[in-house]
DNA sequence: AGATTCATGTCCGAAAACGGCGAGCGGCTC
DNA sequence: GAGCCGCTCGCCGTTTTCGGACATGAATCT
């Protein structure tokens, strides 16, 4: 039950991914909020299948030749949590939801800033979709990664 | 680094033992206070080389014909409490302290409750004396296995 | 229109409560 | 007086509890 880890440079700065027993379990930028710094009881594993595979496709992603992942996710989380990071996956390339649409997606309407927080915790950015939910007059109200990336990712998909 | 365990009969009653990579981390009369009820994750090896030892020592003890203990421990706790932990294991067969000794022990002489709670907090029984300290003025104050356990070891220990 | 209120899960820090104590002090007995 | 309770209070690490801050937004009130 070791974790893996890689890095990739990225149009947005570093990406570290990490994958424990088979299943990814994070995508952040390096110094983010939230973020993970290596543990010396990672291993490094570049050439892993799953996280070369991963950084294909996020190569890709930020190619412009791929909108959607195929990835097994393990994210690491409360119920709650869990439950809004699945309804993310749900929000298609290119469109936005906002935070009280999740919140009714996962059968609690009232727990908008709840949904906000489960957001923000999102340990898998990027392949888990969090910067297409924006607030409910559009505005991009946060980003753990910086408001700027998150206009740029948003940017990228909506020039397709 | 799996949890291995195994259970023993005493005169005081049943008695179970935990170990975890190849050192002893508890010793617990079930039901006691504080004790730590067998989960699903953990291992039945009744002939794990250190947990036959450690049973086969405290047989020849609760006989009469041990006032040592020579096993490897490894009781998890904080900082403060592994140190009064350590305090107790110099508290020779036969022989009382009190909390306050032991608080001086470990260079809090104020710290004589939280001595105590420390002392109730003990995962190793009876290996780790805690039935060794009493009051001040030589009562039985408290034994997370039931004060009836704590007299019966004392007056075992004065016996011989 | 703008300001205020309230609902809601999780984390985090602060604050309070809780002990397996023991010294000190005031009253009581002889 | 000299002991002997018995009460009170200070001590301190750990655990529990509590209060706020958050990647919000609908409803209500001026």
């Amino acid at each position: 039950m070791t974790t893996l880890y890689t890095e990739m440079t990225s149009p947005l700065g570093t990406l570290q991914l990490t994958a424990d027993d088979g299943a990814l379990t994070g995508v952040h930028f390096p110094g983010q909020k939230h973020d993970r710094p290596p543990r010396p009881d990672w291993q490094r594993a570049d050439d892993e299948p799953l996280l070369a595979q991963a950084r294909a496709q996020l190569a890709d992603y930020f190619a412009g030749r791929r909108t959607e992942f195929d990835l097994p996710l393990a994210p690491s989380g409360t119920p709650f949590q869990q439950a809004v990071w699945q309804a993310l996956l749900a929000v298609p390339f290119g469109e936005t939801s906002t935070y009280g649409a999740i919140a009714a997606a996962v059968g609690r309407p009232k727990a908008v800033r709840a949904v906000g927080a489960a957001i923000g915790a999102n340990p898998i950015g990027i392949v888990v979709p969090c910067h297409r939910v924006v607030g409910a007059d559009g505005q991009l109200t946060g980003y753990a990664g910086g408001l700027q990336r998150k206009a740029r990712l948003l940017a990228l998909e909506r020039r397709r």
